[in-house]
DNA sequence: CAAAAACAGTGACATATGCTACTTTACAGC
DNA sequence: GCTGTAAAGTAGCATATGTCACTGTTTTTG
């Protein structure tokens, strides 16, 4: 099962690398809103969402905001800047629904990372996304409005949820976009007059 | 001096690929303000600074905003990112002052990266300061107020130029914070007054 | 040196967002 | 169906930032 999973998500890996992965990973299963690492623990390894996804944020004084939401297929690249320094983590992940991981050991993520090109390929590649991924924000941040960003946000978190119906709270939205959930309130009534959006009992549905 | 540079910079780089690195890269000194890549060109070779600095830039709408600064030793890891597309940069990437650079071909990067474990480690290390860096911005510009991040700019500036006396445009600040000039004059005033910086003629101590 | 260009300063006003303090609504569990 | 709790809505005000229109100052350059 897992190795079927590897080969299909990552075809360029080499056949002992897949094994040695098979050998030393674990596979657990996880609840919706579990946490997998807490800022200020320490990682002890990699994960690699098999199902499901994984929100991973920051904080910074009492605010939150969100780095970049993992879905299937795709890992933590966040984990690796752990895998060189042995320091605490300074994001917290958790996971958005019920989801499956694999975990690689950070000491075997290193072995692996001199190894073999392909895993090193696979990382540069992951941080590649991911930095793509965090320069969106930020742009999205510095050049446009909160309702500009509003959209944006569900429109990605429809798309990750593949559903156009989204159960999610005023203030948990708030929360990652580092604003307050008045303002949220204030923003998604101004979306509605537009017809961006539509409000149904307590979810929202993205038009 | 190739060599000599390289070895001080990356100690653990293997000998064949330093004796590599010196047969095909090349050596090239620029003018400050003189542009390395505009967005929108296409890239042929990976940066690496000896002497001087460079400014990373991208833009969004009429909107320029600040990527990092490269300083020696240090390479544009942006440039990785298209070690494996072969799209357009989405970057500009201009010298601040008179620098010197090495240029490695990209198709070499390419070869190197599944060569040599220790190529790829240095880039995983370029990339995680970079994302921090972004990240750091991105925290910024989302829990700090303007006159918050124009100080911590100026200090990272100071640092960067290793001097506390800026010559820099209110203009050209602005730019890189993504407001305008007004602004940045008006901010600025208010750090005076609250003995943060000096503005002396056309340039700016910061105290 | 004089004129032009670039840069800086300023007041006035518009607006987006943040925040407080409250009321109203929806929904889960009994 | 009630009811308590969490979520949502709302009014009103404070403030930071954006923008306009203009003046003043410094630097460049012909």
């Amino acid at each position: 099962m897992k190795t079927s999973f590897l080969v299909d998500c990552f075809p360029n890996l080499e056949k002992e690398l897949v094994a040695e992965i098979e050998q030393y990973s674990s596979i657990k299963n996880f609840e919706a809103k579990e946490y997998i690492v807490k800022e200020g623990e320490f990682i002890r390894s990699l994960p690699i969402v098999l199902d499901g996804s994984i929100k991973v944020y920051s904080t910074e004084d009492t605010m939150q905001f969100l780095l970049y939401y993992i879905s299937s297929g795709a890992s933590c690249i966040y984990s690796f800047a752990h895998t060189f320094n042995n320091e605490p983590a300074e994001f917290s992940a958790i996971t958005e629904v019920k989801s499956t991981l694999m975990l690689l050991p950070l000491e075997r993520v290193r072995l692996w990372l001199k190894k073999y090109p392909s895993f090193a390929s696979m990382v540069l590649n992951d941080y590649q996304k991911h930095y793509t991924d965090l320069l969106h924000t930020t742009k999205q941040v510095i050049c446009y409005n909160l309702e500009d960003r509003l959209i944006d946000y569900l429109k990605t978190k429809a798309e990750i949820e593949k559903s156009t119906l989204l159960k999610i709270s005023h203030q948990e939205i708030a929360d990652n976009l580092g604003t307050s959930r008045e303002v949220i309130t204030r923003v998604l009534k101004k979306l509605g007059k537009n017809q961006k959006v539509e409000q149904m009992g307590r979810k929202i549905k993205v038009l």
